[in-house]
RNA sequence: GCCCUUGUAGUUCAAUGGAUAGAACAGGACUCUUCUAAGGUCUUGAUGGGGGUUCGAUUCCCUCCAGGGGCACCA
C-alpha cells in the first residue's frame, strides 16, 4: 500500500504540474492514529519548486487523487503545515483481515525472486569457545537470513569459521610444549583455551615465542604430518562444540566453508594479484596491495611466504562469486573490522571478481566487559555463550515455577527454554545494532517489560482464549462488527507487517521488526483488557476470535523471523 | 596523528529530515469474586556544547568535548 500511494502521488504530480525531476518525498507509516495510517510530505517538499503554499498544493493533489483513493479504500485529510494523511477505511481493513486468514503464516511474504543473496555470519574461531560476542553476529545474521528468505530471495546462509592462520601455530606450539592428552580428552575446549592463553601471555614479552608460532603455522601450511594431526584434533572438537551451541539457540547454518577449505585457491589469488599488478612484491618477499587513496595497505603474503586472513577471504570471495553469482553478499561482522573490509572489498573489485557495490559489511557494536573494554580472549576474560543461555533458561524456569505450577515438568522445561533463549535473542535484536553493549546479566536476561516474554505472553493469552472458546472461528469476515477503538487500532497495526519486514531487511536492522512486535503485543494487551471475547454475543464473538487469531498468526510469524519461538502456554 | 563508530530521562534503549522526542527498568499511586497480573491504568523525568543547511534537525554538514574500536607480516 505504501509504495502504491507513493506511485499514485508521483503520477498525479507529474501530470498536474508537469514536473520532470520530482524531488524525493516520503510516504511514511504514521506514528499516531490521529495522523492516519500513512502520511506524505509531498506538498511541503514541492512548495519551494512550485513557489506555492504547501496547503494549496496539498489540496490540489488531494483533489486529483480522490477517485484513486476511493477505489483503494482510503480517505485523506490535509493538515498544516501541509501533510496529507491517508486513512484506510473499514472496507480496506476488512480486506487485510481476509488476506491474513487466507495466507496465514505466509502473510506479508514476497513473491519468489531470482536473485541470490549470500549472508555470511557467526563465523567462530576454532579452538575457542563461542563467547557472548558471537551472539550478535549469529543472531543478527540469522534474522537477516529469515527475512530475506521470507521476502522471496534465494538466500545462502553461510559461515566462515577461522581454522587457519598463525594463531594455530601458537596453539600447536603450546600443545607440543605443555599439552596433556588426558586433560584434553576430558574437556578439550577448556584445554585449548588454556593453552592459547598461556602461550599468548608469554609471547607478549618473548619474541622467540612469536617466531615459533609462525614457524609451526608455516609447517602446517606445508602439510607437516604431526602438525596436521594436532590441528585436526582441535578442529574436530571445536566443531562438535559449535554444533552444541547452535542447537541450543536454534540456529542452522547449512553452508560452512572454513578458512582452510580455501587453501588450494590461495595460489590463484596471489597470481591474480601479481599479474594484474594490483599487489607489489617487496624485497623481503612480502606481497602488499597499496591503494591510490589514503587507505592503509593490505598484506596478502608474509615475507616467509605464508598467507594471511585477507588472502583467504579474497579466495572465498572469488569462489562464491563464480559459483553462485550472487546479487549481494552480506557479511555480518563487528565494527572492529570496518577498515579491513574496506580494504578487502576494494581489492575484490580491483581483481575484477565483483563490483564493490554488491558487497555489504553489516557491522555492529561490540559486547564490552563491565569496565567498558572489549573482551580479550588472550587474557582469558571470555564469557562462554552457553553460560549465558543456561542462566537465561534457569531464570525463566524460576518464574514459571512461581506462576504456573500446574503444568507438567516436561512442558515447563520446554517453555523455559523458549522464553529464556528468546529473551537473550530479543534483547540483542531489539536494539540498534551499531551501539556497543556493556555486558550485564540482568540487562541481558530481563524477562519483564519490553522483552521477548512480553510478546510471547501476549501470544499465549490469545491462544488460551481460543482454546477456551471451544469453537473454531468461522473465518467469515464481518468487518462492520469490529467497531471498538481497540479492535481497529489492532487491525491498523497488523496492516503494516509486510512493510516493516521490507524496511528491516533493506536496512539490515532487525530492531524495527522487534519494535513492531512489541507495539503489536501492546495493542493486543489493550484489547485484552477492555474487550470481552468469550462473553460476547455470538456473531461478535466470532468476529473477535477471527481478529485475535490473525494477530496470533502475525506475532508467531514475526517472532520466527527474528529466530524466536512462541509457546501456546506459559 | 589519521580513519570508523557512539553520545537522548537516574539507568538501559527507540525514533525512515516531519506533527506533542517514544518505551522499559528504577521511584510514587491504583488494578486479580471478569478470557493467564511475565499484564493493565495514572505519575515524575531527556536530545553532550557551539555554529550552519532547511518551511521543519535527535537525524544532514562543520567544530569542540567525552566513550569504544581500528591503522601491513594477528584474525
Amino acid at each position: 500500500m505504501q509504495s502504491q500511494i507513493k506511485q499514485a502521488i508521483k503520477e498525479t504530480v507529474s501530470k498536474k504540474f508537469g514536473l520532470k525531476n520530482m524531488p524525493d518525498f516520503s510516504v511514511d507509516i504514521s506514528e499516531k492514529p490521529e495522523h492516519g495510517d500513512y502520511a506524505s510530505n509531498v506538498a511541503m517538499v514541492l512548495a519551494k519548486t512550485l513557489k506555492k503554499n504547501p496547503l494549496e498544493i496539498a489540496h490540489i493533489i488531494d483533489m486529483e487523487l480522490e477517485k484513486w483513493n476511493i477505489k483503494n479504500g482510503l480517505k485523506t485529510e490535509i493538515v498544516p503545515p501541509g501533510f496529507i494523511n491517508f486513512f484506510i477505511d473499514t472496507k480496506g481493513l476488512g480486506l487485510v483481515l481476509k488476506e491474513i486468514i487466507k495466507k496465514k503464516e505466509k502473510f506479508g511474504s514476497g513473491s519468489k525472486k531470482k536473485e541470490t543473496i549470500i549472508i555470511e555470519y557467526s563465523s567462530p574461531n576454532i579452538a575457542k569457545p563461542m563467547g557472548v560476542h558471537h551472539l550478535r553476529t549469529t543472531i543478527i545474521g540469522q534474522s537477516l537470513v529469515n527475512m530475506y528468505s521470507f521476502l522471496g530471495y534465494k538466500v545462502l546462509a553461510m559461515s566462515f569459521p577461522g581454522d587457519w592462520g598463525t594463531q594455530f601455530g601458537s596453539l600447536i606450539a603450546a600443545y607440543k610444549k605443555w599439552g596433556d592428552a588426558k586433560k584434553f580428552k576430558v574437556s578439550p575446549i577448556k584445554e585449548m583455551l588454556n593453552l592459547y592463553v598461556r602461550f599468548s601471555q608469554l609471547a607478549e614479552s618473548d619474541e622467540t615465542m612469536q617466531e615459533e608460532a609462525r614457524l609451526e603455522f608455516k609447517k602446517l601450511e606445508q602439510n607437516n604430518k604431526e602438525n596436521k594431526r594436532i590441528w585436526n584434533l582441535f578442529r574436530k572438537e571445536s566443531f562438535k562444540d559449535f554444533d552444541k551451541v547452535y542447537k541450543k539457540i536454534g540456529v542452522k547454518i547449512p553452508l560452512v566453508f572454513a578458512e582452510s577449505f580455501f587453501e588450494p585457491y590461495l595460489k590463484q589469488v596471489i597470481i591474480d594479484a601479481t599479474t594484474k599488478k594490483i599487489a607489489q612484491r617487496g624485497v623481503d618477499g612480502s606481497l602488499v596491495v597499496k591503494f591510490k587513496d589514503d587507505t592503509p595497505p593490505l598484506l596478502l603474503q608474509k615475507s616467509d611466504g605464508a598467507t594471511l586472513y585477507a588472502t583467504r577471504d579474497l579466495a572465498q570471495m572469488k569462489y562464491r562469486i563464480q559459483k553462485w553469482h550472487p546479487s549481494k553478499i552480506i557479511i555480518v561482522v563487528a565494527n572492529q573490522q570496518t577498515l579491513y573490509f574496506n580494504q578487502v572489498f576494494k581489492v575484490t573489485e580491483l581483481l575484477g571478481y565483483a563490483k564493490k557495490e554488491i558487497l555489504k559489511h553489516v557491522k555492529f557494536g561490540m559486547v564490552l566487559d563491565s569496565t567498558g573494554k572489549k573482551f580479550a580472549t588472550r587474557e582469558g576474560k571470555l564469557i562462554p555463550l552457553t553460560d549465558v543461555l543456561d542462566e537465561a533458561i534457569k531464570r525463566a524456569k524460576k518464574v514459571i515455577g512461581k506462576l504456573n505450577s500446574k503444568l507438567p515438568q516436561k512442558e515447563k522445561d520446554k517453555i523455559a527454554n523458549i522464553v529464556g533463549i528468546g529473551a537473550v535473542k530479543f534483547f540483542d535484536l531489539s536494539q540498534n545494532r551499531l551501539s556497543d553493549i556493556v555486558f550485564d546479566w540482568n540487562k541481558m536476561l530481563n524477562l519483564k517489560g519490553a522483552s521477548a516474554p512480553y510478546v510471547q505472553y501476549s501470544y499465549a493469552r490469545i491462544k488460551s482464549i481460543i482454546r477456551k472458546s471451544k469453537i473454531k472461528p468461522s473465518g467469515k469476515i464481518k468487518i462492520e462488527l469490529l467497531k471498538e477503538d481497540e479492535e481497529l487500532n489492532l487491525l491498523r497495526h497488523m496492516f503494516h507487517f509486510a512493510e516493516i519486514i521490507k524496511y528491516s531487511a533493506l536496512k539490515y536492522e532487525p530492531n524495527h521488526l522487534a519494535e513492531y512486535l512489541l507495539r503489536l503485543a501492546e495493542k493486543i494487551n489493550n484489547f485484552y483488557e477492555k474487550i470481552p471475547i468469550l462473553s460476547a454475543e455470538k456473531e461478535i464473538k466470532d468476529a473477535r476470535l477471527t481478529l485475535i487469531n490473525s494477530t496470533a498468526i502475525i506475532i508467531k510469524s514475526g517472532m520466527n523471523l527474528l529466530g524466536i519461538e512462541v509457546t501456546e502456554r506459559m
